[in-house]
DNA sequence: CTGAAAGCGCTTACAG
DNA sequence: CTGAAAGCGCTTACAG
């Protein structure tokens, strides 16, 4: 810094302006010492910066994921998983014109500790947390470090924590609804984890509209192997089935399989909606037809509300709810 | 770290010491200091230490994904593929004894401008740079730049970089190998991109060993739904096949349903031999025989020698080769 | 083994 | 609009 100083001839104070972009400087000089700071290739350094500013300039993307006695781990789940990409992709585009970094941190409760340490020592302004099953405690781990933070669904034990969500009970009634209007009239379901609140909400949702009738459902994993496993119990127990509503496209991916192994076509005997409408979807044969969740623009605003956060400590925590549609394609 | 200090009644220059596990601390201050750190909650200001030590104590996986003309993008692509979810549990776990942070950073080259200034900036003391595809010139942007890192995979020209690999030849061997003893004789192949070295170096490998056969292949994607097509494609050109190498789980796991969409026995009809042993070999039906790459400990490993070269920044680069074994269960 | 002091590389009131 | 100077919170020779 002081070499470029040097080289524009002013002092490092001013380099410092213009790097930050104060408009207080005048025009010519910001060109001399921009130019300054291109031949001498000067990068700021990050730790002297944040020591003084505060701020990191990153947000951490916090992954918890429950912990599962399966073989597979909680990071074998979440880099298979589209859904964890799209909030990745949503993040980083509304994080990037703001010149801030996102960390992408996958955990499950066996390093909470190790992520809240992070946490603490300040490499980060604030956190997504996408944390969905009950028992979690990172969220309120992390509300109470005091930390600005939005999290990816409303807390199940009320928490004063900003959170960004999808109407889950309208997106199975839009299910619901579409089952019924192809005329099917024995209808069930494979739900997500019932500890997950996303999970249950659309069980409940989805039973709620059709009461009256009898809703046969199975509890899922939303993998893909737990759908195809699902969809095989529920139609050996419920041979006559002609409705099927899952709670997730990767469910739905092999739900459908089962669903085609065991000699029923897709829609004709059997109607399958989904619900996510990730890229599982358009893997699905037949094309799913789905509840669209929009992903990205919810992880995008997600990160809106961090920053605005960030940027003002004392705001109200305030919570954003988006809406779901369906989208008709082939299964159901 | 003044109040710390002021509770334990020493000077800043020994909790500082305490802290960072000094040898040279008298026991009984050291746990007054250490009860002086539990009592005021002190957290050491990361910024601060970075300044003086010029370590962030933390560590890149940079997992550079090549441009698809597809929907998909790199970060569905990556959020979907089982392979990195490996990586980034061998780093992870290689890492946490030395406490050194992990970030992950999907990317792909239109933002390859973006990761490089986060490196420049001093985030992170090296990378590791997860690359395979051959046009990508985030290996060599890395080497000049100067900072430590490892790679993946041997660097298709030749950069003086760490890298480590697995013998991608002797795995494809070892799968023709397997389908020879098991009788076949019409053999054929999906390879992986030919513009990725481990794609072109599985199918050289598998062709080089049966030299003499006429071996049919079709270039996939490393994609479920690319093995998919490229089942169909290659049995539809030639029915007769009976051993098939599939250069990857997540493509064996498409190709599987394609091959047996068509009315054929696996492994009676055709018997299929797959690439990772990840943990798509098990969603696989019939179970998948396959080649394990044992990624965990690859990552592991970069890690370790990340570390050597951050350590001692004169090290000259270095390159460890991993064995493949083959894993025989169902398939073939 | 311990402390006083310098210094890491920035930003930002403050004064002009 | 610009500069001199203080200060962010640590670590680490150096002296004792």
């Amino acid at each position: 810094m002081d070499q470029v100083a040097e080289a524009a001839g002013v002092s490092r104070a001013t380099v410092s302006r213009v790097i930050n972009g104060a408009t207080s400087v005048d025009a010519k000089i910001r060109e001399v010492v921009q130019r300054a700071i291109a031949e001498t290739g000067y990068v700021p350094n990050v730790a002297a910066r944040s020591l003084v500013t505060r701020r990191s300039n990153s947000v951490a993307l916090v992954i918890s994921e429950p912990d599962r006695p399966d073989n597979h781990s909680f990071l074998n789940r979440i880099f298979t998983d589209p859904y964890f990409g799209r909030v990745t992709a949503g993040a980083t585009g509304a994080l990037r014109p703001h010149d801030i970094h996102l960390v992408v941190i996958p955990t499950d409760s066996t390093d909470h500790h190790q992520v809240m340490r992070y946490l603490r020592q300040g490499h980060v302004d604030g956190v997504l947390l996408i944390s969905s099953h009950e028992q979690d405690t990172l969220p309120r781990q992390v509300h109470e470090l005091g930390i600005p933070a939005v999290v990816s669904a409303r807390p199940t034990s009320p928490i004063a924590v900003s959170y960004v969500d999808v109407d889950q009970r309208l997106g199975a009634r839009l299910a619901a609804d579409r089952l019924l209007s192809l005329g099917r009239t024995r209808l069930a379901t494979i739900s997500g984890p019932l500890d997950i609140p996303s999970g249950l909400d659309r069980l409940e949702g989805f039973r709620a509209h059709l009461r009256g009738h009898d809703v046969p459902s199975i509890e899922g994993d939303f993998t893909r192997a737990g759908g195809e496993a699902a969809a095989r119990r529920l139609l050996s127990q419920h041979p006559d089935i002609d409705g099927l509503f899952v709670a997730s496209d990767l469910m739905a991916e092999g739900a459908l399989r089962a669903v085609q192994d065991l000699g029923r076509r897709v829609p004709e005997d059997v109607a399958v909606v989904g619900f996510d409408d990730s890229s599982a979807a358009l893997d699905c044969r037949p094309l799913l037809t789905t509840v669209r969740q929009p992903v990205e623009e919810m992880a995008a605003e997600m990160a809106e509300v961090l920053l605005a956060h960030i940027a003002s400590p004392g705001r109200l925590p305030r919570s954003v709810t988006f809406h779901p549609t369906l989208v008709v394609r082939d299964s159901g």
